[in-house]
Parts: C-alpha cells; sequence; structure tokens
DNA sequence: CATTATAGTGAACGAACGGTCACATGTCAA
DNA sequence: TTGACATGTGACCGTTCGTTCACTATAATG
C-alpha cells in the first residue's frame, strides 16, 4: 500500500505545529493523528527537527510554486471594478485554502526562533504580495485603468490592508465575513480613488 | 530591600517568551535571567501559567493605559506635513520601546494559543491603531486638511501599511531604517493624495 | 520457497520539565 | 531576645519529552 506515511507525517505536524507551536507540540500527537505511535514516526525521520526542517521546506517549495512563478501572475483586470472581483478571488482562496492558512500561522509563530521561517514570512506578509501587485497595477497603468504613479507604493498601500485582514481571518475565523465586506469596501475606495476608466482611444 | 521580584520575573518571562514562546521558555532560564533558582520563583507564582495569565494581564492593563485613555490622544496636526511627522514620531516610539516590542512579539508567538492573547492582539495590531486615526482623521477633516470621507475607512488605509513596517522591524530589526524609510514615504504619498492646505479663511 | 526490504510496535532510556518541601537566611516588630 | 514572616535554596518527585532498539508483520524479489 505505501500510502505516503512520510507526506501525511508532514501534513499532520503543519496541521498541529499551527495550532500550537514546534514547542508545544510533541511526536506523539503527531503520530496518534494518523493512527500510529511514536516510534513509527521515526522510520520517516531522524528527529523532531527534521520533520520541521522538511515541513519548511516544502513550504518555500510550495510557496515559490504557488505564488513565484511567472505562469501564476493573476490575469490583468480589464477595468478598476475588475481589481476589486480580482482580490475577492484571491483573497477568498487564500482564506479558504487549508493549507496556505496553516502555513501562515506557523510561520506567524515561528518567525523569531528560526531564521528561514523568518524570510518566508516576511515574503508572505508584505514583499510577496507587493510585488505581485505592482506588476498588476504597471500593467493597469500602461493600459490607463489606474492613475500613474509608482506601482510599487500603490501595491503596498493596496495590499497591506488586505494582508492585515486576512491575518485577522486566521487569528478570528468568526470575523471572515466581516473581513471579507472590509476588504470589499477598502478596495472599492481604493479603486475609486485611483481607479481611471479607459477614454476609449482605439 | 524587596527588589521588586515578582515583577523581574514578570519582565524576564515577558523578554523570553517573546523570543521562544511560553512553551519553549522553562522555569529554570526565567531564574537564572534574575540569578534565582527555580524554586525561588514558585515563591511569587503558583505555576508556569499564573506567570502567563499575570502577564497577560499586565499586558492588557498596559495597552488601555498607554493606548485607551483620552489623555492620550495624539495631538491633531496642523497641516497634512504634520501627519507625516506625528507618524513619524510614534513609529520610532512603538519601534524602540522594548517592552512594547515585546508585547507585539508575543501577542504574535502565543495568538493561536489562548483566547485574550487573540483579543489584545487584534486590538494591537488592527482595531486599535484605526480608532485611535479615525479621530484623527475626522479632526482634520473638520479642520480642512483632510479630503472628506469615512474617517475610519481612511484610518485603516493609513494604518495597516504602518502597522505592517513596525512588524517587519519586530521580526527584522536590521531593517528598521528601511522600514521608516517606508513609513516615511508611504505617509507622504498618502497625504498628497488626500491631504488639503487650509484656504486661509479666518 | 527463502530472502530481503519496509513499515509498525512496545518497552525502555536518559534528559528535561513543572512542581514540592524541609531548611537556611535576613528583617523587623513585639 | 524572641517570634513571625518573607525570601531564597538544594534535594527530590512524578511526568513527559525526544529518541533508541529488538522484534513482528507484510509485501515484494530472487
Amino acid at each position: 500500500m505505501a500510502k505516503d506515511t512520510k507526506g501525511r507525517i508532514l501534513e499532520a505536524a503543519l496541521e498541529l505545529f499551527s495550532e500550537k507551536g514546534y514547542e508545544g507540540t510533541n511526536i506523539r500527537e503527531i503520530a496518534a493523528a494518523l493512527g500510529l505511535v511514536k516510534s513509527s514516526v521515526y522510520r520517516h525521520f531522524e528527529s523532531k527537527e527534521e520533520i520541521w526542517n522538511t515541513l519548511l521546506d516544502e513550504m518555500i517549495a510550495y510557496y515559490g510554486q504557488r505564488f513565484g512563478s511567472a505562469d501564476h501572475l493573476p490575469p490583468v483586470p480589464d477595468t478598476p471594478e475588475g481589481l476589486t472581483e480580482l482580490t475577492m478571488r484571491m483573497a477568498d482562496i487564500t482564506i479558504r485554502d487549508e493549507k496556505i492558512v496553516r502555513i501562515r500561522k506557523v510561520l506567524t509563530i515561528e518567525q523569531f526562533r528560526d531564521g528561514r521561517a523568518r524570510e518566508l514570512a516576511t515574503r508572505h506578509f508584505l514583499t510577496g504580495l507587493t510585488d505581485m501587485f505592482a506588476r498588476t497595477f504597471e500593467a493597469m497603468m500602461d493600459k490607463g485603468l489606474l492613475v500613474r504613479g509608482d506601482p510599487e507604493m500603490l501595491a503596498f498601500a493596496y495590499t497591506a490592508p488586505v494582508s492585515a485582514l486576512i491575518r485577522l481571518c486566521d487569528r478570528e475565523p468568526d470575523k471572515t465575513q466581516w473581513a471579507m465586506e472590509r476588504i470589499e469596501a477598502f478596495s472599492r475606495h481604493f479603486t475609486e480613488t485611483y481607479g481611471m476608466h479607459e477614454t476609449g482611444r482605439v
């Protein structure tokens, strides 16, 4: 059968670490989460630390594959309102996808203890979103949909509030609906401030 | 002499918890930080958990006293540029004050494990700053310094990016200077977008 | 069929943990 | 001087931690 026990251990570890942290989780719990006893875990990993490091490798790779590659760039909206739609779609995915939620949570918890977690946290919470939207905004400026200006600055001003609300959902999931409404309201406010409609030139 | 050992224990606990988390810190380290052995700590606290709960009480009280009371409201700027100055002053304090930094870090780490930490985290990272600046912005609108609009929305759009950069400093202190420059640049961008200069009416 | 590799187990290990307690100090009021 | 109280200590406790290992069951390979 070989049902990829190694992968299931990493899954369980991510889930537990994201709730109770690395130090707050023990090997017995991880094993129990897949119906094993702790010694079985050591068939697949040499130590608890190796689980953590492998998990980090996986998270880094996952981020690169999901947000880093060029073919995953979001489509450039056709209208200022399209930016809001795009944002809502992306926010919805990033809040619903349990794996991404858990990655954000574990990076939040462990960022002060582990250097690699620190770097990935900065990319997740700050630079990654900014870079991505900077390119989108630049394209929108070229299309005459957004007022001309520093696309990086605009992207930062746009993504930081959205990111803050996404992190609120991580912390207090029962406020998800409220947060989504706030994201939409903020996005509309943003497009009303910076958005332009095409002049219709052919 | 009675040199407030209880208070010093709380100080040491805050420092250690903010770096390694509650579970990652043990009583021996806390005791050693003030030159004691662990059993001495139990003269002042019944358990590790009581240290944690007392610390949380203190953090909640500290926040209320520091940011909650009306007499600590920041002065309303006289010009749009004054908003940037005010922001830089507040950011500088909040990044330099080690106690506040540690409180933010420990709330970041423990927000998923402790309900009270969760609530205080939301206030620290989201609602507190927004509420405070909403009042400032409302006053600035009344004075004709800021374009009319929803002060809450504007405050959220303003404080969320600043907060994101402050949290970057918590995570990567060597990027503090860069972050401060970004805060200033963002604040200037913001006042250029929404700021107005008085018409000079008497 | 015998063999070899793989995955899982229960018992046991030393170390570290949070916590207790009898005891040694020092301080200060009666 | 005495007694009471607060503070600090070292030895010790039971538990839990991460980790090891001899052993079993299973499945694939020659």
